[in-house]
RNA sequence: UGGGGCGUCGUCAAACUGGUAAGACACAGGACUUUGGAUCCUGCAUUUGGAGGUUCGAAUCCUCCCGCCCCAGCCA
């Protein structure tokens, strides 16, 4: 893994508590010592930024303590998983850097041994076939507060029950009649362990087994079995999953199979985003987005086309740390990260985004200059290159006020600027248009001896603008993306409202006509770039066209200025 | 009102078996600057949900209380 990013040293703080666990076991000796992690995705959505903060603990911890992480499919339940989530889920994953090798498993490649486990434990005598239907089932279940009762089936016999279990296996029953139940009791506050089911009869053919099988295991069996053939010394999980943990462990132990350590940490939340499939595949059926990679959407193919980059990403998993309690990370944070990143490693351009034509009057009309550009201040190996410089350029409508407010040391009537590694020039007056009042052009004049935008005599000059030269520029459309929500928490419903309520109308603005500097007519599809005193900017994957870039705002400059004037 | 978890700065998050509240983001000042970027300084919890208690000493131990999250799919 190759960061750019300088060395995170901030973390003098403890370690978090899963890599506690983690090194306590290392030092006890436990599983010798070994450690094998997995992330097991079910391939029923795209991955987004939160599966990525799990994905960077499972893979993280592995490789820190010299361990392996297997990539696992929990494709349990056909009806909702696909072909088509699963190689997303695969190259989303090699895309934030990580590596299962040979070690790429789907829970259905278990679906033989599994089916051995059921009829292990029902010979065990501790699971039944239940006749129960789905009602039913939930009525015997109980409450929160009151006991379920036992199912009228529970007390069938080894042998009557392993005959239906095979005739379920056989297909001799329709969908949803039967199931098979772990026998454990039904007087357990915990309601996972009221005799959960741990098959069901389901003729839904799966995208790898295909019609082999018409009954599937729960996730409650396949999860810790799938783990425990795996070798897995530590299982993460999330939160929601504590419950489960009982369960994880009854099955391996009425078993007595390799049993890994269940640990759940609390998953991720980020403000102005929603963060669960649910919500996310809505936003793409109902065309709030234009996709799953939408630039907007928090999904890793989403920030993937906006211009984030890996390493980004993997700082800010690094720096939310893991712990118990449930939290919303600011998005400031993973802004933050990727800034940091890009800075160090974005090549600069220019690119005008409001145009405005600047004419240098005492600038000769046929001269055309090559200047030199610094390609990244912050990294000088990067080198320089040449930009092109003639009499009439662009500037940013921004750039420019009839009547500036106070400490602006832009363009005015009468102040001079510098035009970033090009000259000093001093504005002289300016025309309108004498319709819509608006500026139509800017007049300059030049001092020829400030080239390379040094003054000759050491005067002050505060404000550097960009440019670009009119007849060298070509257009190029830019978006501007803005968070996809106007709340920090899209779910809030204190007011009754939804959170497809709180979109933001301006997360999106299309920019027609911006002027950009001719060198980036070739950019290919993915390159990203700072605009200079603009921001990160990358060439859209989808809607790019040879020598016809499309460019995506990946995340603005910070900018002081426009914070105090607002 | 059952069970499982969690409550430390605006947001994340440290603080090993009690020893006197890290760091980051954000925010606010200032320096520097050919990006109002970056960088660099400075400030930012007398206090750890609350109330008692134990102790020389408590975020850490005890008691009670308050608040928030998860669980009643043949989803994961």
């Amino acid at each position: 893994m190759n960061d750019n990013i300088p060395a995170e040293t901030d973390s003098t703080a403890g370690i978090d508590f899963v890599r506690a666990i983690v090194e306590r076991d290392i030092r006890d000796g436990k599983h010798g010592g070994r450690v094998h992690t997995r992330f097991p995705p079910e391939p029923n959505g795209y991955l987004h930024i939160g599966h990525a903060k799990a994905i960077c603990l499972d893979f993280g911890i592995a490789s820190e303590y010299g361990g392996k992480c297997n990539l696992r499919f929990d494709d349990t339940n056909p009806s909702k998983e696909s072909v088509e989530y699963t190689e997303s889920i695969k190259q989303d994953i090699r895309w934030l850097g990580f590596d299962w090798e040979d070690r790429l498993f789907y829970a259905s490649d278990y679906f033989g041994r599994l089916y051995e486990c059921a009829e292990q434990l029902v010979r065990l005598g501790r699971a039944f076939v239940c006749d129960l239907g789905p009602d039913e089932l939930r009525d015997y279940r109980g409450t929160l507060t009151q006991p379920g009762r036992e199912s009228p089936w529970r007390n069938r016999t080894v042998e009557e029950n392993l005959d239906l279990f095979r005739r379920m296996r056989a297909g001799e029953f329709p969908d949803g009649s039967r199931t098979l139940r772990a026998k454990i009791g039904m007087d357990s506050p915990n309601i996972c362990m009221r005799d959960p089911v741990i098959y069901r009869i389901l003729r839904a053919p799966h995208h790898r087994t295909g019609t082999d099988w018409c009954i599937y295991p729960m996730y409650d069996f396949t999860h810790c079995l799938s783990d425990s053939i795996e070798g897995i010394t530590h299982s993460f999980c999330t939160l929601e999953f504590e419950d489960n943990r009982v369960l994880y462990d009854w099955i391996l132990d009425q078993l007595g199979v390799h049993h890994p350590q269940q640990i759940e940490f609390a998953r991720l939340n980020l403000t102005y985003t929603v963060m669960s499939k649910r919500k996310l595949l809505q936003l793409v059926e109902e065309a709030r987005v234009s996709g799953w990679d939408d630039p907007r959407m928090p999904t890793l193919c989403g920030l993937r086309r906006r211009g984030y980059t890996p390493e980004a990403i993997r700082s800010f998993s690094k720096r939310v740390g893991i712990a118990k309690r449930d939290s919303v990370v600011d998005i400031s944070l993973l802004e933050h990260t990727l800034r940091e990143h890009l800075n160090a490693v974005a090549p600069r351009a220019m690119a005008v985004l409001h145009p405005v034509r600047l004419v240098i009057e005492n600038y000769p009309e046929e001269l055309e200059e090559e200047l030199d550009y610094v390609i990244n201040p912050e990294d000088p190996s990067a080198g320089t290159r040449k930009v092109p410089f003639s009499r009439e350029i662009y500037v940013d409508a921004d750039d420019f006020r009839e009547n500036p407010p106070k400490g602006y040391h832009r363009l005015s009537p009468g102040a001079e600027v510098r035009l970033r590694y090009a000259y000093l020039v001093r504005c002289t007056g300016f025309t309108t248009n004498p319709d819509t009042g608006q500026i139509e052009q800017i007049l300059c004049s030049y001092d020829p001896d400030s080239r390379g935008g040094d003054a000759p005599d050491g005067r002050k000059v505060r404000g550097t603008l960009h440019w670009v030269s009119a007849r060298h520029a070509f257009e190029a459309d830019v978006r501007l993306y803005d968070r996809l929500f106007t709340r920090e928490n899209p779910m809030d419903r204190s007011d009754g409202r939804v959170f497809t309520d709180h979109l933001n109308p301006e997360s999106l603005q299309v920019l027609r006509g911006c002027m950009l500097e001719p060198h980036l007519k070739s950019t290919a599809p993915g390159d990203r770039f700072q605009f200079e005193r603009t921001g990160y900017f990358c060439a859209d994957s989808v809607d790019s066209r040879p020598g016809h870039p499309v460019f995506n705002l990946t995340v603005p400059l910070k900018d002081r200025w426009a914070r105090r004037n607002p």
